[in-house]
DNA sequence: GCTGAAACAAGTAGTGT
DNA sequence: ACACTACTTGTTTCAGC
C-alpha cells in the first residue's frame, strides 16, 4: 500500500476542489514548506493517485439539457465488444460500462433535448448489431454530485 | 445564446483536458496574445461554461475497487425528498438523481469491494424510510468515458 | 525528508492601437 | 477586440540542514 499521510491528504483535498490553486497558498495553510506541497503532488502522480487536472463544462450551458442513463440488453453476449465498439461512435455517450444484473451495458448519455435522445437511442444504437433493447432512466434533476471520500487510504496509513 | 468562437472552442478543448496547462503555451500554439487566452477564459468563467479546475483522483488507488450504479424505487413518491436527505448521509454515494422510468432515484456508489456495497445497500441504503427496494449495477469494466463535445456552441455560434 | 533561497516561468493589469 | 509591456506572483530546482 502507498505512504499516505495527513499532509498528504490536505493537498488532495485542496487540489481535487480547485487544480488551479497556488501550491505556495497550500503551503501557507498547512505551515509547510513551498516545495514540499511540490514534491508530495509529484508523489501522487507518480503513484498514480493524481492523474490529471480538468477544467469542468458545464453541460446545460453548452446546450445539453437532456442527461440519461440507459441500461443496453444484448441478443446474446458474445456481442458485447461489437456493441462497445459501436456506442463509441456516438460522441453523445459519455460513459460506457459493463454491468452485472438485468442489462449488460450501461451507459451515459448527453443529449441536447429529449427529441434528440430518442433519434440516438432509435437511429444509432438500436441499429448496432447485438442491441436487443434499451431501458432510459431520464435524470430530471440531479440532486448532488461529490468527490469520493479520502478516508481509506489515511485509515490504512495508520497501520502501518 | 452565448458568444462562442473557434478561439474559445480551442481553448476550452485544451484545458478541459489539462487544467494545469500555461495560458502562455495555449496562446502561442494558437498564436494570439497571452492576455487573449485570458480574456476568453474568464469570460467563460463568468458565462458559467466552465465552472472550476479538478485534479482527478484515481478510486482504485485509493482503495475503491467496487463501482456500482442503483436504481431505488419508493414506497410512495412523497418520500422522494427524504431519501434524498438519508442518501446525502452516506459518503459513498457520489452522485444522486431524479430519474424517469421504472426507479424514482438512481445513484452512483462507490465502495471498497462487493462486501462493503452489500453493507451499504442493506445496512444504510434499506433502512432509509421509504425505499421500497433497489437494484445494483455493479460496473465489472469502464469501457470508456470522455469529455462533452463542443460542436452544438460552435454550430450555433455560426448562425448568429 | 524537509526547508529556503535563487533562477525561471507564468499570471495579471494597464495602456495603446 | 486585441496586442504589448511592465509588474506581480507562482513554480521548480538544488544546496544545505
Amino acid at each position: 500500500m502507498n505512504h499516505f499521510d495527513y499532509v498528504d491528504q490536505q493537498i488532495l483535498l485542496q487540489i481535487r476542489e480547485d487544480a488551479r490553486k497556488p501550491f505556495s497558498q497550500i503551503a501557507e495553510e498547512l505551515k509547510i514548506s513551498n516545495s514540499l506541497v511540490h514534491q508530495r503532488i509529484r508523489k501522487l502522480k507518480q503513484q498514480g493517485v493524481i492523474q490529471k487536472a480538468e477544467f469542468v463544462v458545464d453541460e446545460k450551458q453548452i446546450g445539453f439539457k437532456t442527461k440519461s442513463y440507459v441500461g443496453i440488453r444484448l441478443r446474446e453476449a458474445r456481442y458485447a465488444e461489437e456493441v462497445v465498439k459501436g456506442l463509441q461512435e456516438i460522441p453523445q455517450v459519455l460513459e460506457c460500462n459493463y454491468v452485472s444484473g438485468y442489462y449488460a451495458i450501461f451507459i451515459l448519455v448527453f443529449a441536447y433535448d429529449n427529441q434528440h435522445l430518442r433519434k440516438i437511442l432509435y437511429e444509432q444504437i438500436h441499429k448496432i448489431d447485438g442491441v436487443a433493447g434499451t431501458d432510459s432512466f431520464i435524470c430530471f434533476d440531479t440532486n448532488f454530485k461529490r468527490p469520493i471520500p479520502l478516508d481509506y487510504l489515511t485509515k490504512n496509513a495508520a497501520n502501518e
